[in-house]
DNA sequence: GGCCAGGACACCA
DNA sequence: TGGTGTCATGGC
Protein backbone atom coordinates (compact mmCIF):
# COMPACT_ATOMS: atom_id res chain seq x y z
CA UNK A 1 0.00 0.00 0.00
CA UNK A 2 1.72 3.61 -0.85
CA UNK A 3 -0.77 6.33 0.14
CA UNK A 4 -4.00 5.45 1.10
CA UNK A 5 -4.45 8.67 2.88
CA UNK A 6 -5.73 11.14 0.19
CA UNK A 7 -9.25 10.76 0.59
CA UNK A 8 -9.24 14.30 -1.68
CA UNK A 9 -8.26 12.36 -4.92
CA UNK A 10 -11.22 9.75 -4.57
CA UNK A 11 -13.53 12.57 -4.51
CA UNK A 12 -12.06 14.70 -6.94
CA UNK A 13 -11.89 10.99 -9.58
CA UNK A 14 -15.67 10.40 -9.11
CA UNK A 15 -16.45 14.37 -10.08
CA UNK A 16 -14.40 13.79 -12.87
CA UNK A 17 -16.18 10.58 -13.98
CA UNK A 18 -19.50 11.42 -12.53
CA UNK A 19 -19.40 14.61 -14.90
CA UNK A 20 -18.34 12.77 -17.76
CA UNK A 21 -20.31 10.29 -18.20
CA UNK A 22 -23.52 11.43 -16.16
CA UNK A 23 -25.73 8.74 -14.20
CA UNK A 24 -25.30 5.53 -15.44
CA UNK A 25 -28.10 3.37 -13.73
CA UNK A 26 -26.36 0.52 -12.80
CA UNK A 27 -27.51 -2.83 -12.44
CA UNK A 28 -28.76 -2.79 -15.91
CA UNK A 29 -31.58 -5.25 -14.75
CA UNK A 30 -35.47 -5.95 -14.01
CA UNK A 31 -35.21 -7.52 -10.68
CA UNK A 32 -32.92 -8.39 -8.18
CA UNK A 33 -32.85 -11.64 -9.05
CA UNK A 34 -31.26 -11.11 -12.62
CA UNK A 35 -28.72 -8.70 -10.61
CA UNK A 36 -27.34 -12.07 -8.87
CA UNK A 37 -27.14 -14.17 -12.01
CA UNK A 38 -25.82 -11.40 -13.97
CA UNK A 39 -23.71 -11.10 -11.50
CA UNK A 40 -22.20 -14.82 -11.73
CA UNK A 41 -22.59 -14.96 -15.13
CA UNK A 42 -20.06 -11.63 -15.83
CA UNK A 43 -17.09 -13.13 -14.23
CA UNK A 44 -14.19 -12.43 -15.97
CA UNK A 45 -16.83 -12.11 -19.19
CA UNK A 46 -17.59 -9.54 -21.63
CA UNK A 47 -21.42 -8.02 -20.62
CA UNK A 48 -22.29 -8.40 -24.15
CA UNK A 49 -21.66 -12.24 -24.12
CA UNK A 50 -24.04 -12.06 -20.63
CA UNK A 51 -26.80 -10.16 -22.23
CA UNK A 52 -27.35 -13.13 -24.67
CA UNK A 53 -27.28 -15.60 -21.70
CA UNK A 54 -29.46 -13.68 -19.57
CA UNK A 55 -32.04 -13.23 -22.98
CA UNK A 56 -32.10 -17.23 -23.24
CA UNK A 57 -32.80 -18.03 -19.69
CA UNK A 58 -35.84 -15.05 -19.87
CA UNK A 59 -37.00 -16.39 -23.47
CA UNK A 60 -36.92 -20.05 -21.78
CA UNK A 61 -39.31 -18.54 -18.93
CA UNK A 62 -36.98 -19.24 -15.97
CA UNK A 63 -35.42 -15.94 -14.64
CA UNK A 64 -37.01 -16.68 -11.13
CA UNK A 65 -35.59 -18.52 -8.36
CA UNK A 66 -37.77 -21.53 -8.14
CA UNK A 67 -37.53 -22.30 -12.01
CA UNK A 68 -34.05 -22.28 -12.13
CA UNK A 69 -33.50 -24.41 -9.24
CA UNK A 70 -35.97 -26.86 -11.07
CA UNK A 71 -34.21 -26.71 -13.99
CA UNK A 72 -31.89 -29.70 -15.64
CA UNK A 73 -28.16 -29.28 -15.28
CA UNK A 74 -27.61 -29.40 -18.80
CA UNK A 75 -30.19 -27.43 -20.04
CA UNK A 76 -28.74 -24.54 -17.83
CA UNK A 77 -25.06 -25.19 -19.47
CA UNK A 78 -26.85 -24.64 -23.45
CA UNK A 79 -28.86 -21.70 -22.00
CA UNK A 80 -25.98 -19.88 -20.85
CA UNK A 81 -23.79 -21.25 -23.08
CA UNK A 82 -22.82 -17.69 -24.33
CA UNK A 83 -21.59 -16.00 -21.31
CA UNK A 84 -18.50 -18.46 -21.58
CA UNK A 85 -17.52 -20.93 -19.10
CA UNK A 86 -21.16 -22.59 -19.06
CA UNK A 87 -20.38 -25.88 -17.26
CA UNK A 88 -18.97 -24.25 -14.02
CA UNK A 89 -20.99 -21.28 -14.33
CA UNK A 90 -24.30 -23.57 -14.33
CA UNK A 91 -22.56 -25.08 -11.00
CA UNK A 92 -22.34 -21.89 -9.14
CA UNK A 93 -25.75 -20.73 -10.07
CA UNK A 94 -27.13 -24.36 -8.71
CA UNK A 95 -25.05 -23.81 -5.70
CA UNK A 96 -26.26 -20.11 -4.60
CA UNK A 97 -29.90 -21.58 -5.61
CA UNK A 98 -29.21 -24.52 -3.20
CA UNK A 99 -28.16 -21.70 -0.45
CA UNK A 100 -31.02 -19.38 -1.03
CA UNK A 101 -33.21 -22.36 -0.74
CA UNK A 102 -31.62 -23.92 2.09
CA UNK A 103 -31.39 -20.89 4.04
CA UNK A 104 -33.68 -18.40 3.13
CA UNK A 105 -36.62 -20.48 1.74
CA UNK A 106 -35.99 -19.15 -2.16
CA UNK A 107 -36.43 -15.91 -0.48
CA UNK A 108 -34.27 -13.04 -1.84
CA UNK A 109 -36.57 -10.69 0.49
CA UNK A 110 -35.47 -12.98 3.66
CA UNK A 111 -32.24 -13.46 2.53
CA UNK A 112 -31.47 -9.62 2.37
CA UNK A 113 -33.00 -8.85 5.81
CA UNK A 114 -29.66 -10.09 7.01
CA UNK A 115 -27.13 -7.68 8.46
CA UNK A 116 -24.81 -6.97 5.93
CA UNK A 117 -21.40 -8.31 6.88
CA UNK A 118 -23.41 -11.51 7.96
CA UNK A 119 -24.92 -11.99 4.70
CA UNK A 120 -21.49 -11.00 3.04
CA UNK A 121 -19.54 -14.01 4.78
CA UNK A 122 -22.60 -16.22 4.21
CA UNK A 123 -22.43 -15.40 0.92
CA UNK A 124 -18.42 -16.02 0.49
CA UNK A 125 -19.15 -19.31 1.90
CA UNK A 126 -20.93 -20.69 -1.46
CA UNK A 127 -18.54 -22.36 -3.91
CA UNK A 128 -18.06 -20.17 -6.96
CA UNK A 129 -18.83 -16.50 -5.06
CA UNK A 130 -16.31 -14.48 -4.41
CA UNK A 131 -15.74 -11.15 -3.14
CA UNK A 132 -16.48 -8.99 -5.88
CA UNK A 133 -19.75 -11.44 -6.98
CA UNK A 134 -21.07 -11.06 -3.35
CA UNK A 135 -20.08 -7.28 -3.36
CA UNK A 136 -22.19 -6.96 -6.54
CA UNK A 137 -24.91 -8.89 -5.17
CA UNK A 138 -25.21 -7.13 -1.99
CA UNK A 139 -25.40 -3.64 -3.73
CA UNK A 140 -27.00 -3.90 -6.52
CA UNK A 141 -29.25 -6.26 -5.66
CA UNK A 142 -29.75 -6.01 -2.07
CA UNK A 143 -29.12 -2.43 -1.91
CA UNK A 144 -26.22 -2.28 0.76
CA UNK A 145 -23.67 0.19 1.44
CA UNK A 146 -20.67 -1.49 0.49
CA UNK A 147 -18.28 -0.51 -2.01
CA UNK A 148 -17.40 -3.43 -5.17
CA UNK A 149 -13.84 -3.43 -6.19
CA UNK A 150 -12.47 -5.58 -9.51
CA UNK A 151 -9.91 -4.94 -11.95
CA UNK A 152 -10.80 -1.99 -13.29
CA UNK A 153 -10.50 0.35 -9.97
CA UNK A 154 -7.37 -1.50 -8.83
CA UNK A 155 -5.79 -0.93 -12.23
CA UNK A 156 -6.89 3.01 -12.46
CA UNK A 157 -6.24 3.80 -9.00
CA UNK A 158 -2.63 2.03 -9.24
CA UNK A 159 -1.64 3.49 -12.58
CA UNK A 160 -2.83 7.26 -10.97
CA UNK A 161 -0.31 6.26 -7.88
CA UNK A 162 -3.28 6.10 -5.40
CA UNK A 163 -2.56 2.40 -4.11
CA UNK A 164 0.12 0.22 -4.79
CA UNK A 165 -0.69 -3.13 -7.02
CA UNK A 166 -0.23 -5.25 -4.32
CA UNK A 167 -2.80 -3.65 -1.96
CA UNK A 168 -5.47 -6.31 -1.28
CA UNK A 169 -9.40 -6.25 -1.93
CA UNK A 170 -9.73 -6.13 1.48
CA UNK A 171 -7.93 -2.68 2.28
CA UNK A 172 -8.93 -0.77 -1.25
CA UNK A 173 -12.60 -1.37 0.06
CA UNK A 174 -11.49 -0.13 2.93
CA UNK A 175 -10.03 2.70 1.75
CA UNK A 176 -12.92 3.71 -0.02
CA UNK A 177 -15.62 2.97 2.64
CA UNK A 178 -13.14 4.83 5.01
CA UNK A 179 -13.33 7.99 3.07
CA UNK A 180 -16.54 7.88 1.18
CA UNK A 181 -20.34 8.54 3.17
CA UNK A 182 -21.79 5.25 3.25
CA UNK A 183 -24.34 5.94 0.32
CA UNK A 184 -25.72 3.14 -1.74
CA UNK A 185 -26.89 5.31 -5.09
CA UNK A 186 -22.74 6.95 -4.18
CA UNK A 187 -21.26 3.61 -3.99
CA UNK A 188 -23.72 2.31 -7.15
CA UNK A 189 -22.76 5.17 -9.02
CA UNK A 190 -19.07 5.54 -8.81
CA UNK A 191 -18.10 1.50 -9.08
CA UNK A 192 -20.31 1.78 -12.34
CA UNK A 193 -18.29 4.87 -13.44
CA UNK A 194 -14.90 3.09 -13.13
CA UNK A 195 -16.15 0.15 -14.76
CA UNK A 196 -16.99 2.40 -17.80
CA UNK A 197 -13.63 4.41 -17.53
CA UNK A 198 -11.65 0.63 -17.86
CA UNK A 199 -13.69 -0.35 -20.61
CA UNK A 200 -13.59 2.88 -22.36
CA UNK A 201 -9.96 4.59 -22.13
CA UNK A 202 -7.82 2.09 -20.30
CA UNK A 203 -7.81 -0.29 -23.22
CA UNK A 204 -5.81 1.55 -25.97
CA UNK A 205 -3.01 4.20 -24.75
CA UNK A 206 -4.07 7.29 -27.50
CA UNK A 207 -7.50 6.73 -25.69
CA UNK A 208 -6.33 7.06 -22.43
CA UNK A 209 -5.44 10.69 -22.84
CA UNK A 210 -9.03 11.80 -23.69
CA UNK A 211 -9.54 9.77 -20.20
CA UNK A 212 -11.55 12.50 -17.20
CA UNK A 213 -8.71 11.49 -15.10
CA UNK A 214 -5.93 12.05 -17.50
CA UNK A 215 -5.25 15.77 -16.25
CA UNK A 216 -2.43 17.76 -14.01
CA UNK A 217 -2.54 16.20 -11.07
CA UNK A 218 -3.83 12.99 -11.62
CA UNK A 219 -2.22 12.06 -14.55
CA UNK A 220 0.28 9.99 -14.19
CA UNK A 221 1.12 7.00 -15.95
CA UNK A 222 -1.60 4.83 -17.48
CA UNK A 223 0.77 3.22 -20.13
CA UNK A 224 4.38 2.75 -19.21
C1' DG B 1 -5.07 -15.57 -35.09
C1' DG B 2 -4.28 -13.50 -30.69
C1' DC B 3 -5.95 -10.85 -26.98
C1' DC B 4 -9.18 -9.66 -23.60
C1' DA B 5 -13.47 -9.44 -20.92
C1' DG B 6 -17.65 -6.20 -14.95
C1' DG B 7 -13.46 -13.73 -11.29
C1' DA B 8 -13.07 -17.76 -8.58
C1' DC B 9 -10.80 -21.74 -7.23
C1' DA B 10 -7.47 -25.61 -6.89
C1' DC B 11 -2.89 -26.54 -6.37
C1' DC B 12 1.75 -25.71 -5.08
C1' DA B 13 5.85 -23.75 -2.86
C1' DT C 1 0.29 -15.62 1.65
C1' DG C 2 1.38 -15.37 -3.16
C1' DG C 3 1.97 -17.08 -7.92
C1' DT C 4 0.09 -19.98 -11.71
C1' DG C 5 -3.10 -22.84 -14.50
C1' DT C 6 -7.92 -23.70 -15.60
C1' DC C 7 -12.47 -22.68 -16.99
C1' DA C 8 -14.99 -21.00 -22.64
C1' DT C 9 -17.42 -17.82 -25.51
C1' DG C 10 -17.54 -13.83 -28.64
C1' DG C 11 -15.96 -9.22 -30.32
C1' DC C 12 -12.28 -6.54 -32.03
Amino acid sequence: MKTLTQEHNLEEIYKRLDSHFGDLGWWPADSAFEVIIGAILTQNTAWQNVEQAIENIKSAGLLDPLSLAAVDQQILEQLIRPSGYFRIKTSRIKNFLNFLQNRYDCSLKKMFCDDLWELRKRLLEVKGIGKETADSILLYAGHKPIFVIDAYTKRILSRHEIIDQSVSYDEIQRFFMNNLPAEVNLFKQYHALIVNTGKKYCRKSPLCRECPLSSPGLEKKCFT
